[in-house]
DNA sequence: GCCAAGGTGGCACTTAGTGCCAGACTGGCA
DNA sequence: TGCCAGTCTGGCACTAAGTGCCACCTTGGC
């Protein structure tokens, strides 16, 4: 607080928060995530370290704070699929629409960052987790009422967002170098082919 | 440290490490993982906290010790397998074999708490990113070198690796009144199965 | 101008995890 | 038997994340 700073206090919880993340964000960025103390973001950013644990819940919260809502929005796009789609295809498509609008650039730096730093990476994927409860109510309406359909659900969930996660790998590995549909339409094909195995001459079914 | 211990420090280093485990897994069953602090472990174990730090990395570690070396295991039994079986037949068959001589008990004890428990459940998905090391280059070599096997090996990997922990879950929810591979079979039918939606009459296929 | 509500900073505290060092035990060797 | 190096141990101090508590200030309504 050494700065002339009329009130960052005064300025809307929304706009306090983006700034946080924004400083934050160049800080993880230029000397590394586990590098960057939260003493450090808080100096920086002009705010007590306690007012920090008021924004965010932990540290990883910060870099991974824009995606805990993915999850409904894709639910809201899955909901707006044509009933005539299956949960397959409905799935894809929504997560399609997410993927619409959005800051290639910074997305790219954020996912090196979470893909090489294991603590985000597991904070991450315990996001996803809470994807579940958004999508597989609708995923298991789409099942038409099947047995055990809320097992199939979950694990289709389950496999859609694996397939979103190596796919944002192999993305960020690449440097973006295809647009990240790509990779998720790849994976997704992987692992919806059928049995057989369809290189070579003659193989051997999968089954 | 009050009571009569003849030299903890004198047994072997794994049978301090067993000691160790079901001391503290008692305490975690008994009071929750959460609520169990290490220094209790530590007193109740008759060691020091610096002595827990050289066999644990982490809290986590002592109920997820034995699943490290899992992901090697599978491997193990997944290069055993026929060359004529496809990568997913081989992937089941080799966790099949994982599930063999398990204590059920025992397992489904640990599985109720770290599926109930946020950073138990997410240190366990970080370590089965330690599964693809082991598992992708044999997969990858039953995809016959097809293009963009890297990612389709990744995908078959991550989703069989969800299936099972979806399977866990469910498994453990219900209490284990069926056994883990008939979940694990019925999460894995859910991606496999084909295109189109079988159940009921004329039912809209899925692409 | 008063008063309640909410945001803020500071302080103390708990817990996990690490680095460092000194002491005790082990096994090999002269 | 005695020495010596390697290893394990405990204790101490330290960092860093995260929480509870309280006092302060600002804002908005009356």
């Amino acid at each position: 607080m050494g700065d002339a700073q009329p009130g960052l206090w005064t300025r809307s919880r929304q706009r306090v928060y983006a700034e946080i993340t924004a400083v934050a964000m160049e800080l993880f960025l230029t000397n590394g995530f586990e590098q960057t103390t939260i003493d450090e973001i808080v100096v920086a950013a002009g705010i007590s370290r306690r007012s920090f644990f008021r924004y965010f819940g932990t540290k990883e919260d910060v870099v991974l704070g824009h995606f805990i809502a993915d999850g409904a929005v894709i639910r809201d796009q899955l909901e707006q699929r044509p009933d005539g789609e299956g949960p397959w295809t409905a799935l894809r498509g929504a997560i399609f629409a997410l993927d619409e609008g959005a800051d290639d650039e910074r997305l790219l730096a954020v996912s090196r960052m979470m893909y090489q730093t294991p603590s985000l990476r597991a904070r991450s994927i315990e996001k996803h987790l809470h994807w579940y409860d958004d999508l597989v109510p609708e995923v298991q309406r789409r099942l038409g009422g099947q047995a055990d359909s809320a097992l199939q659900a979950r694990a289709i969930v389950g496999c859609i967002i694996t397939c979103l996660d190596i796919a944002g790998e192999a993305w960020s590995v690449d440097d973006g170098v295809e647009p990240l549909r790509n990779y998720f339409d790849a994976a997704l094909d992987a692992i919806r082919r059928p049995l057989e195995t369809p290189a070579g001459p003659s193989a051997a079914p999968d089954a």
